[in-house]
DNA sequence: ATTTTCGATAACATAAAGGTTATGAGATGA
DNA sequence: TCATCTCATAACCTTTATGTTATCGAAAAT
């Protein structure tokens, strides 16, 4: 069962015919016959019916076509990983992350790695939960951090958890979804930008470096940081909210004074407590390159941490 | 790179010596020696580093070395479920079941199984969720549905996720979570047998064979159920729940006649909506066999039934 | 019936894989 | 310095993998 045996393997299945696959790979017939029959007897199961028009593959020839394929997929890439870490390229590394609460951990884990291994390169895409979704579901980035309910039927991703947030969601006094009589579906929420909150920002800002905003591409090899909705963090964030309807997420301690004050307002919600988890998505037929599994490295201990803090404030907060 | 050079490569890891690991593979020195060095010129790199006093591995080599693993687990695995197909075993197939509404699903899809693969012998076992997660972590089970965030943190896990129902917690009036100033959380509640209510077996009672309880352990090939509580389902859960301190699952509309009469009351919650995220949950690193995929299939169809039929029953509600 | 098509088989060639024993070369400690 | 330990190298052997060309036999089509 040698990765060329395979091949031979796969490339009957698409041909279909013996000959025809036999020039295909650029070897004779009766090369291919044997070999299929090699691989036949070495598994003890007949893999093709030999028709007199052609080949047909059997439920065995099903199972092994689908594994193989997979086993094939890994072992390439473990080659090209290796290759590129020997040509001391440790490797590109693009993410997406999704809003709050993905972002922050996902920036803080950007410049830990950056930190720990500057040589890696870091492309990392801000963007909103279904964007997240679509960018890793379309390979443009090799890994997602985004809310998991974005997996819901996608049985292409899999997903690790990460963390799980309890937030509520801020507007300014006049926006559109307080006007209507029902309390706001998270549907409806998703329509306009959401902004993270000082909050789990403060939980991760000694970690951060303080050039970065919430939302936009950073580079930490060249330092670009290209925010999508400009916003100087963590101060800025009421003020932006004040006077756009974007929502902010956060806690009611976090808007404490603003609340007060009136200058920002809870979203009622039939569902108040917003419960937002998150982790890891990725395609389940790929493995992760290196540098990937080492940046996940880097956003797990960060999450710790911040699963740590948080535990320790709301202590502080029900004293 | 063939399995045999990987095996005699982990063995050299093992080891840290060519000679003894030479002599638990039955080879000489010079023909593990010669291997080795194949390995490293095939990839282009060093593996390891010769000491005067054994060898250690380089950073590639630990790359290899992770990679390699999965690999040879994934090849063994195919091999093994190519040998039992052809023995006529499809395969037998172990899941666990967390509360609802994994339980829904998962009964449900186990009848879809059952009627199109007659062969396949499936043990399902119902059990908690913290227990499912634990019972897919040791092997017991090849595959568990539970609530995601009995992921949180547990790098070892892939998710897939399923669904996400809504719903809210009832208990009869003198139970021991009213008595307590503060809502309950979440983790109180699961300190509680939790029942299925209505709501979600009638949505797939269609599918259901009239025996199924809601909790237990059932062998579609033999019929056998064994219910871990015995509830007659669906009326008896009103029943049970009014008599003991167990949890029912449902909506407001699910016990509307039981609250106005005073039988049950829904458990007061800061977070009132229950919302549920549940999901496949297995091994990392294990390929699954043929059997748990098939099944896996069926999971997949039954949910999106309900998921429909969820959808009419809510318009119908709005209505 | 005859021809064509397709895969299997036979006979043979060659390269590569995998192994052996004997020996070499460098470091280390008595 | 010498014995000893490490892994590398050399020379050689055997088996297996992989290929070739020529031919065969069965089924289908003309």
């Amino acid at each position: 069962m040698t990765p060329r045996r395979l091949r031979q393997f796969l490339a009957l299945i698409e041909h279909a015919h013996f000959g025809r696959a036999a020039k295909s790979l650029g070897v004779s017939q009766p090369a291919l016959s044997k070999s299929i029959q090699l691989l036949e007897s070495e598994l003890g199961v007949t893999l093709f019916d030999r028709r007199t028009d052609g080949v047909v593959l059997t439920a065995f020839g099903q199972l092994l076509r689908d594994k193989s394929q997979r086993l094939l997929v890994a072992e390439e890439d473990l080659r090209r990983d290796i290759t590129l870490l020997a040509g001391g390229d440790i490797g590109a590394l693009k993410v997406a992350l999704g809003p709050y609460p993905s972002v922050t951990s996902g920036y803080a884990s950007i410049a830990r790695l950056h930190a720990r291994h500057p040589q890696i390169k870091v492309t990392a895409h801000v963007a909103g939960w279904r964007e997240v979704a679509q960018q890793v579901a379309t390979s443009a980035v090799d890994l997602g951090i985004a809310e998991i309910s974005t997996l819901q039927g996608r049985e292409e991703f899999t997903c690790e958890l990460l963390g799980e947030h309890v937030g509520r969601l801020f507007c300014r006094p006049g926006h559109p979804l307080l006007a209507q009589k029902r309390s706001p579906t998270m549907a409806q929420t998703l329509d306009y930008p959401w902004v993270a909150s000082r909050i789990p920002l403060r939980l991760v800002t000694h970690l951060l470096p303080a050039t970065l905003g919430c939302a936009g591409t950073y580079d930490p090899l060249t330092g670009d940081f290209v925010p999508a909705i400009e916003i100087d963090v963590p101060m800025q964030i009421v003020k932006f909210v004040e006077n756009s309807n974007a929502l902010a997420l956060g806690n009611l301690s976090t808007f404490e004074q603003e609340i007060s004050a009136g200058t920002i307002v809870p979203l009622p919600a039939h569902d108040p407590a917003l419960r937002t988890r998150y982790g890891f998505i990725y395609l389940k037929e790929r493995s992760l390159p290196p540098a990937v599994e080492i940046y996940m490295q880097e956003v797990r201990a960060v999450e710790a941490e911040i699963c740590q803090r948080e535990r320790i404030l709301a202590r502080m907060g029900s004293k």
